[in-house]
DNA sequence: CCCTGATTCGC
DNA sequence: GCGAATCAGG
């Protein structure tokens, strides 16, 4: 079979439809799950999930046939053969100098991703009105003109602007957290304390399992994260 | 073992 | 350009 341009259509759908190569190759008919995928390399389309590029974790000499097959078989292509050729042997590579050649030019690393060496949690410090401090040694030269990045409002947003924040947190105040941490408009719920606890009385409710009274002494209540801290 | 895609290289 | 053979991860 030959790749006519109405194959090759079906063939790009397919691959880019997520269809896999063999059944691709099904649904053409006539040609092998290889030929498939060396047909869609060659069209330039690829790069999708393959379970041996995902990773490029250890570098693996490859090598390849340079084996010398006495028999080279090869098989109609309707056939599917089980092959065992498991060539321990050490095999004089042939092509040696270019495989030398290969691996000693030949594969540079496209990237050499900027490693900021690591990232370290900062620890960052938020002025009045939640913005973020900026450190010493936090200064980025980088960017001296100007970034067509929105601005902060001068004002907190609206989002925020009633809410508690962390440096707002007393004793007085309710310190269940109102949404996640890293979420822009994480707060603190700030209403008043149930004297005695670090909630308002609303969500002494919900940290603590309304259980109980037993005597007339009132039993500690179950601790949540850890337990309120007692001054 | 099966599956997958990637790659090589003789044709 | 084609695709079998092979590799290698899931």
């Amino acid at each position: 079979m030959s790749w006519t341009d109405e194959r090759i259509a079906t063939l790009k759908k397919l691959w880019e439809g997520g269809s896999t190569a063999s059944q691709i190759a099904e649904e053409l008919g006539g040609v092998s799950r290889n030929a498939v995928i060396g047909k869609a390399h060659r069209l330039g389309l690829k790069s999708r999930p393959s379970p041996v590029k995902a990773n490029a974790k250890k570098k693996a000499a490859v090598k390849k046939k340079a084996a010398p097959k006495p028999a080279p078989i090869r098989k109609p292509k309707a056939i599917m053969t089980p092959k065992t050729a498991a060539n321990s042997p050490p095999r004089p590579p042939s092509n040696a100098v270019e495989q030398a050649a290969r691996a000693a030019g030949a594969n540079i690393p496209s990237q050499p991703i900027p490693n900021k060496s690591a990232e370290i949690p900062k620890i960052v410090s938020i002025g009045p009105g939640g913005f973020q401090r900026q450190g010493p040694g936090d200064q980025q030269p980088p960017i001296p003109p100007a970034p067509p990045r929105r601005l902060v409002p001068a004002k907190p947003s609206p989002e925020i602007a009633d809410k508690t924040s962390l440096l707002d947190l007393s004793d007085k105040v309710c310190r269940w957290p109102m949404g996640h941490p890293g979420e822009p408009d994480f707060h603190f719920c700030g209403a008043d304390v149930n004297p005695g606890f670090p909630y308002c009385v609303e969500h002494c409710g919900r940290a603590f399992q309304a259980q109980l009274p037993r005597g007339a002494r009132r039993p500690p209540p179950p601790l949540p994260f850890g337990g309120p801290r007692v001054r």
